[in-house]
RNA sequence: GCCCGAGUGGUGAAACUGGUAAACACGUUGGAUUCAAAAUCCAAUGACUUCACGGUCUUGUCGGUUCGAGUCCGACCUCGGGUACCA
């Protein structure tokens, strides 16, 4: 048979969409999977780690379908966000446009890969329908008091009077204009995921099952809980005088209370209110109140990354153990969004107290001994210990210190034990065209209302002006101007939109249901109850954290709101490396990319997917090359041309084992081993390259004997197990000699493996040095007198000191 | 900076719970076939060393545990992902 790839591809793509081979049922006493790919960004053409994204997806829903499960495999596409905005800055496009003229093209891409996605519930995250659905999940959550409105700072440009992401600054300067970026207070709306935080970190628990350990343990820091004291630091009689009595003490947070001790000085964020009304009313020299501004300019990510740096305040507050006085400083390493804004600081245990003390030479003061790690003032020491200077509580273990402090804390009224999370509320706003507006509205009489569920969705205006300057909402002529849902008065919509985020974070359910439904229902909660899990998700690690995180969140705000029963979205989840190519990351400003249809034109689909899960474990980075494509070419051609070796059937052929030459029992061996390689990579860990290792070595195996019914049974089970990976050319196979009858679960035959003896490798302090040939029932003392013969050559004339046999694995003998 | 990973031949990689390091491929070299080429088939291929049998070394670096370490422990180096307004 020649393999023909353009032929056979369109021919059996065609036949998949004719026969809605691809859509799942609706009968909803099947046993269902619900394998979901993250729906891409549409960019404008696919690039190779979506093929990578995509390939294992599909080889995973095509397995299940061929086990006979109602698979669920949907595809959509995240359609908002910066690029469509870019791209309409710099190329003077419609957003819109742009966005669904890409849907389309990339849409045909995926086609030509022979993705076995269901077609029926595909949806854009910008089509109308869906933001309808959002606004009103929107809506909901705002009357149940998830939704807050709050300050923050932002990334400003004075010059384009816009808000900047992260990605849009580069080097503290604007991506378009080179002005320089400022940090400006802005109000925003914000979810209270901070509510669920606990939830959120106990539920990791139920993921250990089915999720990366670095994923969860990522998350685990993300959410960031800590257990320890809350407690007030007085200001000294003078300090409280200077500040004009306006402040009479500061909270700080510590989960080492234990080194209380141990503070000698208090350090601020350069966001604290008490730094503010210092610089403010300038009760600190110039020079002060300048670097302060500076730090001020400078963004949390930036301030993580640069030397510790402070400022004294010329204040002090009182230690409420000690009753001496400490200094306050500001520091640059000191959120505001954490902790109250506020440290207490110890040097002597504290890494980074201690950096800062060095620098700006404030005392050391140790207040914990430990005996593997003796004090010494040329670095902090962390660990737990004993007490020391600690007055009633030396001698205590941190531990105990800990909880007695607390306890004390407590009973004298002077702080308390306090739960911390290092995350932070969700803030959805952005300032940009390309979203989904957030539906609320300011009334002058009512205040902040949400629009009427009957008005939703509150559409995009599409005569829109977007030059990067401004809101583009905002400079809209009559959008904003609306009427009050409660009083029917003059009011202004809200003209920020939401993070793109907010979108990604509940599309895996809307697939759930039927897309006749779509109209009036969020979500079925019949489908909803049937689909949910997913069974397995497949996406970026970049995703590990946010996205997952807010997903997670969504779940189970949409589940406290009665429209699904379960916890989690995602039950099992795989992470994929990234394609890279001379070792970076493709992109286009590297022009290292390389382009899918190309390959697919010139090889094929299948290739491009055996390729792709040949090259690396899913899990890995995966580096391309381009002779090795050739090679996974090759592969698929000597399959498909070997196909003429096996015979016409329509079941699998009956052979006796014991009559075959040994190069067709090995053959057999071979090609039953693959088949319980697929059986085990399906279920752990997606090693698709080890799959197709095996195949390789089965079709090795089988064209080194001449059997003809062991040519049959070897096609009829390796087109089964390759067909998630090359369906093209399986089908193909399949319909010539087996009439696509070979597409179920092959019992695997135990006979083939069955052998009376082994081999066993003979080690010599470790090292290898021969083998033997043993009975399987050959006792410990046979086994080691042979190796003993077998290896003379180097044991004799020394002792053995050791015997030792790891059964049927290797013997090993230890000679002096 | 902080959190999470990764590092094995010329290259992509394999090695289940500590037990034969380099399976399967790519590449390279040699050979067969061919007028020639493509395609295909066969063989060799970690490094050093030896005429050869063989020997020595080798999983980022250094150290440790063990009869035995790519795998476990400790320290370090390099690269990658995330870092809350990229998706």
């Amino acid at each position: 048979m020649d393999y023909n790839p353009v032929k056979i591809e369109t021919k059996w793509q065609g036949y998949w969409d004719t026969n809605s081979s691809h859509e799942p049922s609706n009968d909803f006493t099947k046993e269902k999977k619900y394998i979901l790919s993250m729906f891409p960004y549409p960019s404008g053409k696919i690039h190779m780690g979506h093929v990578r994204n995509y390939s294992i997806s599909d080889a995973i829903a095509r397995n299940y379908r061929k086990l006979g499960f109602n698979v669920l495999h949907p595809i959509g596409w995240d359609s908002f966000g910066m690029p469509a905005e870019n791209a309409a800055i710099k190329n003077r496009v419609h957003p819109k446009k742009w966005t669904y003229e890409n849907i389309d093209y990339m849409k045909k891409e995926l086609n030509a890969l022979g993705l076995s996605f269901s077609k029926t519930r595909e949806f854009a995250t910008s089509d109308e329908l869906y933001t309808k659905h959002e606004q009103h999940i929107f809506i909901e959550m705002f009357k149940k008091g998830l939704v807050y409105q709050k300050s923050s700072t932002l990334n400003w440009c004075e010059t384009c009077h816009t808000v900047l992401a992260n990605e849009q600054v580069e080097e503290g300067c604007c991506w378009r204009c080179d002005n320089e970026v400022e940090q400006r207070e802005m109000p925003g709306y914000y979810l209270k995921i901070t509510d669920y935080a606990q939830e959120l970190l106990d539920d990791c628990k139920q993921l250990e099952k089915g999720w990366p350990k670095q994923v969860l343990t990522m998350q685990e820091n993300w959410i960031g809980r800590s257990e320890g004291l809350e407690f007030d630091f007085l200001l000294s009689d003078e300090s409280r005088e200077k500040l004009g009595n306006k402040f009479l003490k500061y909270s700080v947070f510590t989960t080492r209370a234990d080194t209380i001790f141990g503070v000698t000085y208090t350090a601020l964020a350069p966001e604290h209110e008490i730094v503010k009304y210092l610089c403010q009313n300038k009760l600190i020299s110039d020079d002060k109140i300048a670097k302060i501004k500076e730090m001020q300019a400078v963004s949390s990510r930036d301030r993580a990354q640069n030397e510790k740096e402070g400022i004294a305040l010329d204040i002090d507050v009182i230690h409420p153990l000690t009753g001496k006085k400490v200094p306050v400083w500001v520091a640059n390493f000191v959120l505001i969004e954490y902790g109250g804004g506020a440290v207490m600081a110890v040097p002597a245990h504290d890494e980074r107290d201690f950096e800062f003390a060095t620098k700006y030479d404030l005392p050391i003061i140790q207040s914990i001994e430990n005996e593997k790690n003796s004090f010494d003032e040329s670095k902090a020491t962390t660990d737990y210990g004993k007490l020391v200077n600690s007055g009633k509580y030396t001698g205590m273990s941190s531990k105990k210190a800990q909880k007695s402090i607390i306890y004390d804390f407590e009973k004298d009224g002077l702080g308390k034990k306090v739960i911390n999370f290092k995350l932070r509320d969700w803030g959805i706003s952005r300032q940009r065209y390309w979203g989904a507006p957030i539906p609320m509205i300011h009334c002058k009489k009512c205040g902040l209302v949400p629009e009427a569920i009957e008005n939703l969705p509150v559409a995009l205006p599409e005569d829109v002006q977007i030059s990067g300057e401004g809101n583009p909402l905002d400079s809209h002529p009559t959008w904003k101007h609306t009427t009050c849902p409660v009083c029917q008065g003059k009011a202004t919509r809200e003209t920020d939109t939401m993070d793109t985020f907010f979108q990604s974070s509940w599309y895996f359910m809307r697939y759930t249901t039927d897309k006749s439904m779509w109209e009036d229902k969020v979500f079925d909660k019949k489908s909803s109850d049937y689909w949910m899990n997913v069974d397995q998700y497949v996406g970026g690690i970049e995703h590990a954290i946010l996205h997952l995180l807010y997903a997670r969140f969504f779940t189970k705000v949409l589940r406290d709101m009665g429209y699904s029963s379960v916890d989690e979205p995602f039950e099992n989840l795989l992470t994929q490396g990234m394609v890279l190519k001379d070792g970076a990351k493709m992109s286009k400003s590297k022009g290292n990319t390389v382009d899918p249809d190309a390959i697919i034109q010139k090889y094929g689909a299948d290739t491009a997917r055996l390729f792709i899960l040949f090259a690396a474990p899913p899990q890995k980075e995966l580096e391309w090359n381009d002779s090795a494509v050739e090679g996974a070419y090759k592969f698929i051609k000597k399959f498909s041309d070997r196909s003429q070796n096996a015979s016409i059937v329509s079941e699998l052929p009956k052979i006796e084992h014991d009559k075959l030459s040994k190069e067709s029992q090995l053959a057999r061996k071979k090609v039953y081993e693959a088949l319980k390689k697929s059986n085990d990579v399906f279920t752990e860990g997606y090693a698709f390259n080890t799959l197709i290792a095996s195949c390789m070595e089965a079709l090795n195996a089988l064209s080194s004997q001449e059997d003809k019914s062991v040519w049959t049974e070897g096609y009829f089970i390796l087109a089964n197990i390759l067909e998630p990976i090359i369906p093209h050319t399986c089908w193909e196979i399949s319909e010539n000699l087996f009439g696509l009858k070979n597409f179920y679960k092959i019992e695997i035959l135990q006979e083939v493996f069955e052998s009376s003896s082994m081999t066993l490798p003979i080690t010599i302090n470790g090292k290898r040095r021969c083998e033997i040939e043993v009975s399987k029932e050959s006792s410990k003392e046979e086994i080691f007198s042979l190796a003993k013969r077998s290896a003379s050559k180097w044991i004799d004339g020394k002792n053995i000191i050791k015997e030792i046999y790891v059964p049927n694995k290797l013997v090993n003998l230890v000679v002096k």
